[in-house]
DNA sequence: ATCGCCTCCTGCGCGC
DNA sequence: TGCGCGCAGGAGGCGA
């Protein structure tokens, strides 16, 4: 489920009923995850104080006063506040009980997501150390990615989904994002001209913006007993619409497979 | 260094 | 209905 997008707006809706309380409890119902949940987290966590949740690429960072624990949802996970003693939902693999009585849940049916800890730097962490700039933050710009650019003959869209380059462009909004800019997805990243990735650049910012102002809007209720998560399908304009017409110029929309992955492209607007 | 391919896992929608 | 198949929003890791 989570791009970016969804991974901000679960930040901000956990963080209210985390920060500055206490961990009770720790709850691991299924520790295979992509990697196993760590033996000794309760022992880690057992007493401590939740600082801050904070995010890095699609990471969220719970900080404690005596580390932190890092969280991805992969891609099936989810997040929800519920009271303690309901009932736990199949593939409710971990849950943190809360001063307040109230139970933080990872919900991930394909287990593609993982719990860790460390009480190191957090930026020092291994899965952290080498990630690319935010894309909403001011490093990403067109002077840094056309500069990435030089020499790589790999596809764009696969550029811009390398984490090394810039975090947080996932399949669907890396199909939306060369849309916008125009920009077929198979084309060499390096035979893309400064002007052209200025406007990718803004395409990417934009539509990520966007749809983490719309995710407050369709998420907002995520932490129900009943509330599952919305999705942003209404504002798509090539992702999953291959056979459908173009919204600019009504030709029809294609998808192809790149890197393994479903791309949807209009093979008129994207050159 | 870079790149293409594989992998982990469950659920769902589709065609027969 | 039931079954088999293909596909799904991530991303580390491997071999070439």
């Amino acid at each position: 489920m989570p791009e970016l997008p969804e991974v901000e707006t679960t930040r901000k809706g956990i963080e209210p009923y985390l920060k500055n309380r206490t961990v009770k409890s720790v709850t691991v119902r299924n520790p295979r995850l992509r990697w196993p949940i760590p033996k000794t987290l309760a022992k880690s966590l057992l007493g401590k104080k939740i600082l801050s949740v904070k995010r890095r690429a699609k990471y969220l960072l719970i900080e404690t006063t005596a580390g932190t624990l890092i969280l991805h949802l992969g891609m099936s996970g989810s997040l929800r506040i519920s009271a303690t003693g309901t009932d736990y939902r199949k593939h409710d693999h971990f849950a943190l009980t809360l001063s307040n009585k109230k139970e933080l849940r990872l919900h991930d049916p394909r287990r593609f997501g993982a719990v860790l800890w460390t009480d190191d730097d957090i930026n020092q962490h291994p899965l952290l150390a080498s990630l690319g700039p935010e894309p909403l933050e001011k490093d990403f710009n067109s002077i840094y990615l056309y500069r990435t650019n030089q020499n790589r003959k790999i596809s764009i869209k696969q550029h811009i989904m390398n984490s090394k380059i810039v975090v947080g462009v996932g399949n669907i909004y890396a199909s939306e994002a060369l849309f916008l800019a125009g920009i077929h997805p198979k084309r060499a990243a390096k035979r893309i001209s400064k002007v052209r990735i200025e406007r990718l650049v803004g395409s990417i910012k934009s539509v990520l913006a966007d749809s983490i102002e719309q995710g407050g809007t369709t998420l907002r209720d995520f932490v129900r007993e009943n509330g599952e998560p919305g999705y942003f399908a209404q504002h798509l304009n090539v992702y999953g619409k291959s056979g459908n017409p173009c919204p600019h110029c009504d030709k029809i929309i294609k998808q192809i497979v790149l890197g393994q992955r479903s791309t949807y492209y209009c093979p008129n607007c994207q050159r």
